[in-house]
RNA sequence: GGGGGCGUAGCUCAGGGGAUAGAGCAGCAGCCUUCUAAGCUGACGGUCGCAGGUUCGAAUCCUGCCGCCCCCGCCA
């Protein structure tokens, strides 16, 4: 990893905290509110004050005495001792330099420590399409994927399908009551989808149910990676739990479980002591009637990945599933694992608006729809730009009738704007901004925005929060629409000119980088 | 009853120990003879659910309470 403009600076207020006495402590550097507070700003002299026992303003008139960098300007001590940077015009240069540079790996490789890593997601029953709320799995686990690799983990992306148990013999039997003409059974899929799939299927009414099952299960697996493909979601891997039972995966898992005295038997079912293990209770491995519950297959799933030597195995769940931790976690324990190998990531669940064009349209519920009515980009912006961790209720008049106004497109202007610029300069575009440039307030903001990236994107991915990259995607295209509007690029002094393309040019490639995070195209014109 | 998540502007939500708490939308007032007005500028809008605690400093951490959502199966 190639240090970011911002950590340059703040390498270089470290290296005058040690020499004061904080040895070895990592410096965050903040862009104050009030510009009046310089460039960035650091607390380190008041958390030094208890350690040092020394008044903090006295810690930072030290600090500031032996800070020493190119491209610090000035230091200033403020209010209780704070240290006020400011930049020089050169590191500004600098900073767009490093982009330039850099290109599309601008801001890779931005975690620290780097590992395999497994991104499980979306996995939705083959039993019906993708509905909106599972579309928040798709969009937020396609991103967290994206920022993984893109921060410079080694990123495996998969698919469990629950292919098998009684859900998928629900199916079957839905699937040939309506291609007999008739109701499905009380507790089966009545989806209108059903009829279309038993029809396109065209298996004869005395098929079996299991047919019908194996049949229905593989065309709907067909249709939910046609939709996700649509939707931008890419899986290295597509797991068949049935595998799981036909290599003798799961029997083998209960079998490891129990060598381990983690199991007993109790009113004629097999049982992992999960309870001992952090779980709120034990769960059934077989049920009396000598069937796998699909905790065993989680057993064996577990195993099975990471013996594929993934370092860690992320889960991403909704809400309705955030019991799955300690039962995860315990099963991994159970087989002798560390539980921290497993990271399980919930969302919290979506709830659909559904306003007067909705009701026209009829109920959206699929995935398909959502796309049909509004477009990827504003779908998979409007999935991702919320925590994760946060409820999100979906607006579908507020997505479609404004959407010139959804946020996405905000910054995907920006994008169009600057390829306006960039076409009508016609490559005359130096790699670097001119020795002479004293950028205006305006460039300087848009040119400390973009040195935000690289550190941006290493909390994104340390908190899993890749809806961190939608709000930077705003932010900058907010700093470059100013910009835009207070400088004019085209027509002025061939030196102001030069840096002003290399700005842009360097704003674009961010764009384009933090848009492809979260799954948006970042197009030429709009 | 037990557990998890969340309460921040009229609405949807960022921010998760630092200075005067932000954005988008809605609404008000302005800005197109220069690179795309899907834009910019200004004003308006807040007891950060409530009450304690920790700290030099709390929207942020801890405890309790209130409210909303979700889970607590030999379903998946």
């Amino acid at each position: 990893m190639s240090a970011s403009p911002v950590s340059e600076l703040s390498a270089a207020v470290e290296r005058a905290v040690s020499a004061v006495g904080g040895d070895g402590l990592a410096v965050g550097l903040e862009r104050p509110a009030d510009p009046g507070h310089g460039d960035y700003a650091t607390a380190i002299a008041l958390q030094l004050a208890k350690p040092l026992r020394s008044a903090p303003r006295d810690i930072a008139g030290r600090i500031a005495a032996e800070l020493e960098s190119e491209f610090i300007e000035s230091v200033e001590i403020a209010g209780p001792g704070f240290l006020n940077l400011r930049v020089t015009p050169s590191w500004h240069r600098h900073a767009v330099g490093r982009v330039l540079e850099q290109g599309s790996r601008y801001g890779a490789g931005a975690i620290a420590a780097p590992g395999r890593i497994q991104v499980e997601y979306v996995s939705g029953n083959p039993t019906g399409p993708v509905t909106v709320a599972t579309a928040r799995n798709a969009a937020y686990g396609d991103s967290l994927a994206r920022l993984f690799e893109f921060a410079g983990h080694d990123v495996g992306r998969e698919y469990y399908f629950n292919d098998a148990g009684r859900q998928i013999d629900l199916f079957g039997e839905s699937l040939k009551a309506r291609a007999a003409g008739a109701e499905p059974p009380e507790d089966g899929y009545q989806g209108a989808y059903v009829a279309d799939v038993a029809a396109e299927l065209g298996l004869g009414p005395d098929a079996d149910v299991a047919a019908w099952a194996r049949a229905g299960t593989d065309a709907m697996i067909g249709r939910i990676r046609t939709t996700l493909a649509r939707f931008r979601c890419s899986f290295d891997t597509w797991f068949l739990e049935r595998s799981l039972y036909e290599t003798g995966a799961v029997q083998r898992a209960i079998d490891r479980v129990r060598a381990e005295g983690h199991v007993y038997d109790a009113d004629g079912a097999v049982w992992l002591r999960s309870s001992a293990l952090g779980d709120d209770k034990d769960r059934v491995l077989v049920r009396s009637d000598g069937s796998f519950t699909y905790v065993a297959g989680d057993l064996a799933y577990i195993t099975d990945k990471l013996e594929r030597g993934f370092d860690t195995a992320v889960y991403v769940l909704g809400a309705d599933h955030h019991g799955y931790i300690g039962r995860l976690k315990a099963a991994a324990q159970a087989l002798g694992y560390d539980p921290a190998r497993v990271d399980v990531q919930i969302y919290q669940l979506v709830r659909l608006r559904e306003g007067k064009m909705s009701k026209r349209a009829g109920r959206i519920v699929t995935l398909d729809d959502l796309l049909d009515a509004i477009g990827v980009d504003a779908a998979r912006y409007a999935l991702v730009q919320r925590g994760h961790d946060q409820p999100i209720d979906l607006d579908i008049d507020l997505l479609t009738a404004q959407n010139a106004e959804n946020p996405v497109y905000y910054c995907q202007y920006a994008h169009a704007r600057i390829a306006a610029i960039l076409r009508r300069a016609d490559g005359g575009e130096a790699a670097e901004p001119d020795p002479s440039w004293r950028p205006e307030p305006a460039e300087a903001e848009l040119v400390k925005a973009l040195a935000g990236f690289p550190g941006l994107v290493a909390e994104a991915a340390e908190r899993r929060g890749p809806h961190r990259l939608a709000g930077y995607a705003q932010d900058t295209a907010k700093a470059f629409h100013q910009f835009y509007k207070q400088c004019q690029v085209i027509g002025v002094e061939p030196p102001v000119e030069r840096s002003r393309l290399a700005l842009c040019r360097a704003t674009a490639q961010v764009m384009r980088t933090a848009l492809d995070l979260v799954g948006v195209d970042a197009p030429e014109s709009m």
